[in-house]
DNA sequence: TCTGGGGTCCTAGGACCC
DNA sequence: TCTGGGGTCCTAGGACCC
């Protein structure tokens, strides 16, 4: 068996965790750049609220239902993550952290303990230890768990949990869910599945097999047989290195200057540097893209990329912030009010398997050296202490964080104080 | 004024090889 | 009049996830 835990509307928790006046009232956490809502409490869903709406739009229901609106803080949020995950290894040693909020665990090596019961004391041991309310489903396979997480939410609200063991127990939830709701069924699928009159599990269960793998291909063949209760979907203990590391963000205003973009792109390069870095990989192709906003309807639109290839693969940041600016120098226009820059590094191979290159006449030890360094000094006194130049200081680019709680439980200067 | 960011997997079709 | 067959690799685009 194998049971999905699901932190239940995890940034609203976070934010809720050291503000306990907003429980029970209506919290929402925006995306990047405060544009989107990303994240809602229960009571914020029952207004009406929609997942991923812009938040200029709601703005009206926002004040109107005096709903807590937060900028996404991931340093809290990833903090809170980790000693989530921590507290359920306690409980279950083989665990694979399926995203920031949620954990598959392999109960096949539970064989002698109540599985509902040992669920029960993971819930409360997070909700009591850590504060974040939780949800777990058991199942089968992994759709199954999913779906039992689900069903948990809506039908066991109190328990928090729902085991799906027999064959009943399955079916019950098979019929209670809608095609749409399935882990792996987007919109696209669910409108092509609805006209061929296959609403629920139960329903997509029975359907044709063939239909299925020809307008589903293999993906839609797999999750059929994991809703039979066949396992098809890996178990991944340890996530595979990455193939590629984006990083991109949308500015906190349009920018037209060239200079302006340079130093965001230098510094999102440099992050990318830091992730190869810490995935023990270097990259031979940087990727930069630029675009300017498509929402607006009166300006000129104007959407580039460029690859430039690395002669010999790279993690240095130097190497990386040059690339992708001679990138952005093939690819900037003057005149366009742009939105967003990003740099992409690709074809990663891993350190130790750099391929050296006849001609190259780069001191590559001494970079390295100097790496080690800069990454120790910014792991130790804060990310971007040493920085390169081309990263600059205007940051007229920086994102719009109106609304950012404090860095709780990582920062000491924003530790809460109690006065007794 | 204001619309996120970072990924994976799969398929079809073209280029190329012998 | 007739115009092979079998394969690999790469890329773009679609669909999906949180």
């Amino acid at each position: 068996m194998i049971a999905l835990v699901d932190c239940n509307n995890f940034y609203a928790s976070c934010e809720r965790l050291f503000n306990p006046s907003l429980d029970n009232k209506p919290v929402v956490v925006l995306s990047n750049n405060d544009g989107c809502v990303i994240a809602r409490s229960n009571e914020a869903k029952a207004m009406g609220i929609k997942m991923g709406a812009p938040a200029f739009m709601m703005e009206e229901l926002l004040t109107q239902n005096k709903v807590s609106v937060f900028s996404s803080n991931y340093t809290l949020y990833g903090d809170l993550s980790n000693r989530v995950m921590q507290t359920i290894r306690q409980f279950v040693p083989t665990i694979e952290i399926y995203s920031i909020d949620e954990a598959f665990l392999d109960l096949s090596e539970m064989k002698y303990c109540d599985l509902f019961q040992l669920a029960q004391a993971i819930r409360e041991t997070i909700i009591s230890c850590i504060g974040i309310p939780i949800t777990i489903g058991i199942a089968p396979t992994k759709t199954l768990a999913k779906m039992a997480n689900r069903f948990a939410k809506k039908e066991r609200k109190n328990i928090g949990v729902y085991m799906a063991q027999t064959q009943w127990q399955v079916d019950q939830m098979l019929n209670y869910t809608s095609v749409g709701d399935i882990w792996g069924i987007g919109s696209q699928h669910q409108q092509r599945l609805l006209q061929n009159n296959i609403h629920t599990g139960a329903d997509l269960l029975k359907a044709n097999e063939e239909w299925i793998r020809k307008n589903m291909t293999v993906t839609g063949q797999r999750l059929l047989n994991e809703l039979k209760g066949i396992s098809c979907i890996e178990w991944e203990n340890m996530p595979p290195p990455k193939k590629g590391i984006c990083t991109a963000r949308s500015f906190g205003q349009l920018l037209s200057e060239k200079a302006d973009i340079r130093e965001a792109l230098a510094n999102y390069a440099n992050t990318c540097a830091a992730k190869l870095r810490a995935q023990k990989t270097c990259t031979t192709l940087v990727h930069v893209f630029i675009q300017t906003n498509t929402h607006r309807t009166q300006d000129n639109q104007y959407f580039r990329s460029v690859s430039i290839p690395m002669e010999v693969a790279t993690s240095n940041t130097a190497e990386i912030i040059a690339a992708a600016l001679k990138g952005l120098d093939i690819i900037y226009r003057k005149g366009y009010n742009f939105k967003k820059v990003g740099v992409m590094v690709l074809d990663l191979v891993p350190q130790d398997k750099v391929q050296m290159g006849i001609f190259d006449t780069v001191d590559r030890k001494r970079g390295t050296d100097l790496m080690q360094v800069f990454d120790k000094v910014n792991t130790r006194f804060g990310k971007g202490l040493v920085r390169y130049a081309a990263q600059g200081y205007n940051k007229k680019w920086k994102l719009r964080q109106q609304k950012l709680s404090p860095c709780y439980t990582t920062n000491i200067n924003e530790v809460p104080v109690i006065k007794c």
